[in-house]
This record gives C-alpha cells, structure tokens and sequence, in this order.
DNA sequence: ACCTCGCATAAATTATTCTTTATATATTAT
DNA sequence: ATAATATATAAAGAATAATTTATGCGAGGT
C-alpha cells in the first residue's frame, strides 16, 4: 500500500488514537498502555505494530520491556499527531489517563517497598 | 465512530487518494471521476460517499448531474487534503489526470458538434 | 537450572470493508 | 409516453482487518 494511505488507516481505528493520545505523556511500555486502554495485551500489541509499521511510534527495548513512543520525525506525522492529540479530549481518554496514573502508581508504590533489593522494573 | 477515525479511514484508501488528488483541479461529476480512473461506477459512488461522509468532498446536484468537490472548510481537512496533493505526484495520478483530460476533451467535442441543440450535458 | 515476567506472534474466529452485478430513481431528450 | 443518461443503492461475494486464545521467546530473578 501507499505510504499516505498506510499512516491514515494506522489512523483510522480508535484504539490506536487513544494510544496516541496516551503516548503524548511520554515514553510508555506495552503493559502500561494494556492497563490504561484496559484490554488483552495481544490486542494492544495488534495496534502498537500498525502504528509502527506507519512510522508513528517508536520502539527501544530495555531489558524485558519495550518502551513505545511518539515518532513525530518528519512535518506530516507531527502535524497529525498533534491534531489527534488536541483533538481528542474526551471521557474516555480522561478515562485512560486515570487509569494510566493507577497503574503507574502501584508500581512505584511497589518500588518503595522493596527498594533495596533493587528488582528489574518497568521505568526503573 | 469517532469523527477523527472516520476521516482517516476515508483516507485509507488509494482510490479515495486518487479522487481526492482529481478533485484538486476543481468540481468533476461522477462520471469524469469514472472515466479518469477508469473503474465502474458504482465502485466510484462507493468511495465518493465514504469521502463525504467524512465531510472531505461536498456535492452539488444540477441537472442529471452531481458535481464533487474538495471540502476544506476546516482547518485539519484543508490541512490533510493540501497534504494529500502535494504528496501524490506519482505516474498513476498523472495517468488519472491524463484520461481526465481527455475524457473532457471528447465531452467538449461533442458540444461542438451539436452546438444548435443545446443538448443537455455535463459542465454545459 | 528453573521460574516468572513482558512482549511478540500464530491460528482461528468474527467483523468490516471493498468489489461486482443488478436494479431503482430522477432528469432530460425524442 | 418512451427512451436514454447520470447516479445511487441493494445484494452477494471476495478480500482485509480486528479480536481472542494459545504459545513461544528472551531477559532477569531465585
């Protein structure tokens, strides 16, 4: 397919621009999205790789997990996600980013309590 | 669906590109935009409906005819739709122009020929 | 060495979209 | 009134995409 047709059916499903709109926080791995989005994580998975294959996120491995980010490198890509992001402020993203916070949460929460025996963990 | 979504999945599409790119040139009727992509005309109807659905083209009925044109009354489609054009340079939109012009090209031939009669025609 | 965790991928199913063929509607010409 | 033309729409079939469930693989942890 068409590389401008590839970028808007990576566009075209809500999944994957609530996905966007959780990546404008910053760098996220695969559970983090998977506990915000509130779904499997092969389904979560399914999209993160449309959204790679057209060139708007990012991967960088880090022990065991896969940190997702935006890739806004040329104009056309960072126009668009800047237009989903502004675009989509809605109850269900609200929805996504307190549930991102939760999950977040606890795992900080679990960092502190064993602090010392220094545990592989996800943002570390 | 999402009103975002449903605009990217309308440009999802290499035909619906195509028409998109067409369209530049200014207001066409269904059957210019037939000839030009040279596909039956149904199939056509089909992705001009899904392109205004997503208030990207809008129509004009006059006569037998309805007359396509690009939406750009927003920022974000006037946005995609320049995007769009400029992006799509390649041998198969200047193949879709070339039959374009001369689809038009016989169109006006014909008006020559029975000029008196004011037949009813497309772009009359 | 074995276990667990984070993630990807495969297979099967379900859902959606595209294409084709046929038909309907409206408008104009004869 | 009948025919022809431009377009839409419906129905059926083919092709893609999304979802689920199951499994595999690599990186740490114990």
């Amino acid at each position: 397919m068409n590389e401008l047709a590839t970028i808007f059916k990576a566009l075209s499903d809500e999944t994957r621009l609530r996905i966007i709109k959780l990546l404008e926080q910053g760098e996220l791995c695969v559970c983090d999205i998977t506990a915000a989005l509130d779904m499997v994580q092969p389904k979560v998975s399914f999209h993160l790789s449309a959204l790679r294959e057209a060139g708007l996120i990012k991967d960088r491995k880090q022990g065991k997990w896969i940190h997702y980010s935006l890739n806004d490198q040329d104009l056309l890509r960072r126009m668009l996600i800047l237009s989903i992001c502004e675009r989509l402020r809605d109850n269900q993203s609200l929805a996504d980013s307190k549930r991102l916070s939760v999950f977040l949460g606890k795992k900080d929460l679990g960092r502190k309590v064993v602090p010392l025996k220094s545990k592989s963990r996800c943002c570390g």
